[in-house]
DNA sequence: TACACCTTCCAAAGCGCTTTGAGTATGTGT
DNA sequence: ACACATACTCAAAGCGCTTTGGAAGGTGTA
């Protein structure tokens, strides 16, 4: 049923049903009644392709799920991320368009996406420093809101984040606080930029604190399980290891908790944990007490939040950057606790002697 | 720049532009290279909503993602799935199109998906027992393919799935030759289709092997990692405890080997865990030796041949229904061992002495 | 009665593409 | 010289919708 043969069963024009559906004035409200009553009963929905030719507006938001190029790792916050996004397109009658893309090789698409104009507007995820996306959507004129920020770009734009470095500087105070002077960091990729955000945070909370910065705490990778566990048994078996780890992500946790169990080490007595968590639907840290001392930032809010934006974005063109940083808050869990009596020296100097 | 522009500035109809890009044979070897210089030159792209308005292909896939009513948890495989789906969809180009839906709410959807003509196929994610949207599909006469089956439904249609009955009588029997037997089930929801044949693989292990069948070890649930902490945590709290668990998925592994931990016991040794093994990309159990004893089956790879099954449903609508059953691998890690010695109850009996 | 002014409806153009059916050169065989 | 393929190219219709610019008919005012 399109909307001629909807028309001329209604014995109407295609003008008249046309503008009765969509609520445009000029229509009796008996004719209006009479048309939105048939359509009903016909099941009837304008045919989305055309309706987007005839109109202009493609109704659709374009997603580019990050692949990262080597690991192959699909970045697990992205479908929560969506699920919260979605709940404010679908509100606006708009789609998403979602393509699938390696780390580097998006250019194409996004050029696609205006060149076809199969979207109205773009999502951008997991930003880099000097990302030269967002230089390329403005000049691809499309409305684009970028989740994170991209240090170093000059121009404008629109974005939505979560205060990486203040949450990692709070997680370093805390456990610097706790006594805990041998803290490795377990970051994101560095080229991303949330990373090197938590990176400041932390160096300025060791900073701040006076503890002293050691480069071999830190280190940076793709955020999966079993990264976590790796750095954290290699951290754990140094003559001199860490007592407190603060993590970028819950998966992430996960390994490093792991890797303690497995050196035969309690979590929260004799190594803290500290952890930012996207608050996961399937990976909740919202036990009756959180496992994991934790800086919880919801990613869903974030997706949801993200397109409200853009939609106004989108419904105004002209608008200015739009900005919003959302604060992680600050959870206490059992992950953590006062570091141990004696530090790491001290531990492997006993070590040492048996 | 549209193809009006691109005809008129190579001094050509339209027609010959269009057929000259489409790869049509009616077109000279040297106009053809002209147009596709002038094309490429242009970063001409026809658009995309035209074009599918003339063709009467839509050029995308509709996939919903499911999230569940009560815990709002989005399916933690969704985005493994689609990352391998998008591989065979990009070559094809053919893009995807999301919703994103609580479960039950999908059948307007579909519905839509139909009377707009906005994707040329769909794929069914978590099809449930007697699932009423493979009927719906059907009379919608979209060609669509289930990742997974669905007892009880009468007619023919598409599908790939995990042989998972086998994968779960593999686990259970593999547990019981080492000696347990009693072993709780840590499954997935059991009104999805395939919790069901795993409950089914693991009871048919547990006759065979004339081990007693007790239901209270048999639990269902979502699949995230809290729920495996709490079922495991309750269970290990009983007088009579299991000695092993099997479970539904890597997450919620987790989950029981954090309850594992916590009550101080040891994997492997003094409880065995078993779990399936969707190899997700951020929870690879591929270290040197997989940590945790799994049954193995890529999702990902799951999500390339159901995409490449559908773009054959597609392009060949005729075509008799199509059908997939992966195995999946039994992968031995460092989470099982031998049966204790004592078992359950005379463990409970020394306790109580104590 | 005549005029202006709503209200309600319509025919037709246009969105940017594909595809049909036909036309114009150019070469080939008789 | 003719008919006849063959190789290119084109104008125009059509995909299903929105939107422009009227037209028809009814109502109120002078």
């Amino acid at each position: 049923m399109n909307l001629k043969q909807l028309a001329a069963h209604l014995k109407l024009s295609q003008t008249t049903v046309s503008r009765a559906l969509n609520g445009y004035p000029e229509v009796s409200e008996a004719t209006r009644r009479r048309v939105l009553e048939a359509a009903n009963r016909f099941n009837y929905r304008p045919n989305a392709r055309a309706k987007s030719l005839a109109t202009g507006r493609a109704m659709a938001i374009g997603h580019v799920m990050p692949v990262s190029a080597k690991g192959e790792i699909v970045n697990p916050i992205f479908a929560d991320f969506i699920a919260g996004a979605s709940e404010t397109y679908s509100q606006n009658n708009y789609a998403i368009l979602l393509s699938v893309v390696s780390d580097g090789t998006e250019e194409r698409v996004y050029r696609d996406f205006a060149a076809q104009r199969s979207v109205d507007g773009v999502l951008l995820h997991a930003p880099q420093i000097n990302d030269h996306r967002i230089e390329l959507l403005r000049s691809l004129g499309l409305p684009f809101l970028v989740h994170g920020r991209a240090s170093g770009e000059a121009g404008p734009y629109s974005w939505l984040d979560v205060n990486n470095r203040r949450a990692f500087l709070r997680g370093t105070e805390f456990l610097v606080d706790l006594g805990h002077t041998r803290i490795s960091l377990v970051n994101g990729h560095e080229h991303l930029d949330f990373a090197v955000r938590r990176r400041d945070g932390y160096l300025r909370g060791l900073r701040d604190r006076g503890v002293m910065i050691d480069e071999a705490l830190m280190c940076s990778g793709e955020m999966s399980e079993s990264y976590g566990y790796q750095t954290a048994s290699e951290h754990l078996g140094w003559p001199d290891p860490p007592t407190a780890f603060l993590v970028s992500s819950m998966i992430t946790a996960n390994g490093v908790a792991r890797a303690v169990h497995e050196a035969g080490l309690a979590l929260g007595k004799d190594v803290s944990l500290v952890t930012f968590d996207d608050d996961l639907s399937y990976f909740s840290n919202r036990d009756e007490e959180a496992h994991f001392t934790a800086l919880r930032s919801s990613v869903r809010q974030a997706g949801q939040k993200s397109a409200e934006m853009l939609m106004t974005l989108i419904a105004n063109p002209t608008q200015g950057p739009l900005e919003e940083l959302l604060e992680a808050d600050l959870v206490i869990g059992r992950s953590t606790g006062p570091a141990p009596a004696l530090d790491g020296v001290a531990r492997a100097a006993i070590a040492q002697t048996k």
